[in-house]
DNA sequence: AATTTTTCTGCAAACGCTTGCAGCGCAGAC
DNA sequence: GTCTGCGCTGCAAGCGTTTGCAGAAAAATT
């Protein structure tokens, strides 16, 4: 005898106290219909009142897997990313998942801590839905043979699906309607960061300038991401003297904040100077003037993901796949015609 | 030999390839110094190669308990419960442990299942913060022995600290505060639920209204949590042909939402209509116009709450305690002198 | 060189569960 | 009365770790 914990709080406890054997108690606890009723009975009654949980380390530890969906994102404040886990979240909890997520705060060390988490918890699946992958994170991931489904990520591999949403469409459709209104002079907001998907619409929104109206000189400012980020971007591009008649901003939070800062200057919105975001949040519609922006279909993704990582389309995500899905524009009252001057 | 599975990523395979024992492959990995140092770079060379993982349910079955610290909230999306996780979550790594969510959606049922699954899994310590909270359950918890704080749940249980805002002072202030610019015609707006911190809030209303302006008729009206359900409640209000001069709102959700329907019926705040929300969250600083509100300190709740669970005030903690919070009125721009008429 | 101490490593039990297999008791068939 | 079959239950191995203890190897002391 070597160690003994004083409140054994496990199945053998119930088993004594029902009479019966570890394995029977265990067969009742999962439903295997092979026992009688009232030993079940004694059983469950047994469980009942010894207030007993089963331990779930154990028990994947004897299955050899667990029923834990690990969804891994950016930031769970920002509606892209919380929308897409709330559907994850229902569609694991619809078929009896668990879920554990982790938040990286966009911090690549918390990355890799979020995924050693999920192949030590031995997730059934994985959904990594953030901006600042690495590509070796992705063999990491690849190589534990988890199935997994990475968002933006850039080549799907084996085992994983890899979902993006065409970004580049979603800036042109933008700045071909902000031309149409004859917008020249445009600037971008974004935020400081490197990541994959930020510096492909900056890049996109500069392409998109020179080729609608050769002549303008569109600028970028960036602040952190979020409302105060966007608020501190517009305070720059202010001060920089820089006056466009109309503002891309690289998220929804950041163009509320970008307004904000604007309307404090006593700029009017979209008299004097046009705004939109991207993501299409709920809040862009609650904004005031509401926010003309780019919608990312957030629950359809969500339901790819879980469907690639765990659902029926188990064939296709062997081969590891990409999905593209198409954005579209919303305008609302945040854009205008360019204000002659 | 019973089962055999392909692919031993386990201890033992990089024990075999670093030839020593598996109990020297945990040492090292566990970092315990008894390990001689070329011994320990071979071990951690094969497990690199390996791309060996440890199973974290075999590490937390062997060690009795887990490094994980287990939150529930009711939702996420609500900065509230956002700003708390926050902390907590920052906390909680500084110590080095991780992290584990659930989300209960305000729904009990799910609210049971969180439980269920923090309990089976170990964790380490427990943050409840919910507002659909049950008797039952407290009891439930309590009984596994795992050190636990809840959020606004009554009565403090052994083993488990009670944090609460005392909301009643909130309302006080507002009420009368707006009493003496003048409001005496005022609604609330709460959503609902029968919940205890929502009803507590809308009777402290009433209550408040009774003693400050005796004559008032101070009316009530709900909706579903959210943007959209002030939104709702708004459109109920003004259909009831009911003009107050003055909204009080159970948090700041909800008054976005109300304001949106307001200026969407033409009224002017606060010139025709002041409102006021509860929580002091960001967006009430960036909404227009900027909101006053209740600031309900998130952050030291949050840290409060950790150092209840796990950190050094154990002694405290196992007496089980209550801690009350004062909040604070912050006023902004949706506030004025009533209108007359 | 013999002994003691120290440093390092391996053995094997234990953690709480699942599950293949064997076995028990009992009903019905012969 | 023996046999067969079936429904139910128990035995025990195994899941991948940790860790107390003992023993081997190396270092220090005599």
């Amino acid at each position: 005898m070597r160690k003994r914990r004083s409140l054994a709080m496990n199945l053998d406890a119930v088993a004594q106290r029902a009479g019966v054997s570890t394995s029977t108690v265990s067969r009742v606890l999962n439903n295997l219909e092979i026992v009688k009723s009232s030993t079940r009975s004694r059983v469950l009654k047994a469980a009942e009142e010894l207030n007993y949980h089963p331990n779930l380390h154990a028990r994947s530890l004897a299955r050899g897997k667990s029923r834990i969906l690990g969804i891994i994102v950016s930031n769970m404040e920002n509606p892209f990313f919380f929308d897409i886990y709330r559907t994850l979240e229902a569609d694991a909890h619809a078929q009896g998942l668990e879920v554990v997520v982790a938040n990286t705060d966009y911090r690549s060390e918390q990355l890799l801590a979020s995924v050693q988490l999920m192949i030590g918890l031995r997730v059934a699946g994985l959904a990594v839905i953030v901006s600042e992958m690495e590509q070796h994170l992705i063999q990491t991931v690849s190589g534990s043979r988890i199935p997994a489904a990475f968002y933006d990520v850039g080549t799907p591999q084996k085992n994983i699906t890899n979902i993006r949403v065409d970004y580049r469409k979603g800036i042109k459709k933008t700045v071909s309607y902000l031309n149409a209104l004859g917008h020249k002079r445009m600037a971008f907001v974004g935020h400081h960061s490197t990541l994959g998907p930020i510096s492909e619409r900056r890049k996109t929104f500069l392409e998109s300038v020179h080729r609608c109206s050769p002549g303008a000189e569109p600028r970028i400012f960036a602040g952190p991401d979020g409302l105060d980020g966007g608020r501190q971007a517009a305070r720059e591009l202010l001060e920089s003297g820089f006056r466009p008649t109309a503002i891309l901003c690289v998220n929804d939070f950041m163009a509320v904040g970008v307004m904000r800062e604007l309307r404090e200057e006593g700029l009017q919105i979209p008299r004097d100077v046009s705004v939109t975001g991207f993501d299409n949040i709920k809040l862009a519609e609650f904004c005031s003037p509401s926010l003309t922006t780019v919608h990312i279909p957030r629950e359809q993704i969500g339901h790819i993901i879980f469907d690639h990582v765990l659902g029926n389309s188990r064939e296709e995500r062997e081969v590891g796949r990409e999905i593209v899905i198409d954005p579209e524009l919303v305008v609302r009252d945040s854009t205008g015609v360019a204000a002659k001057n």
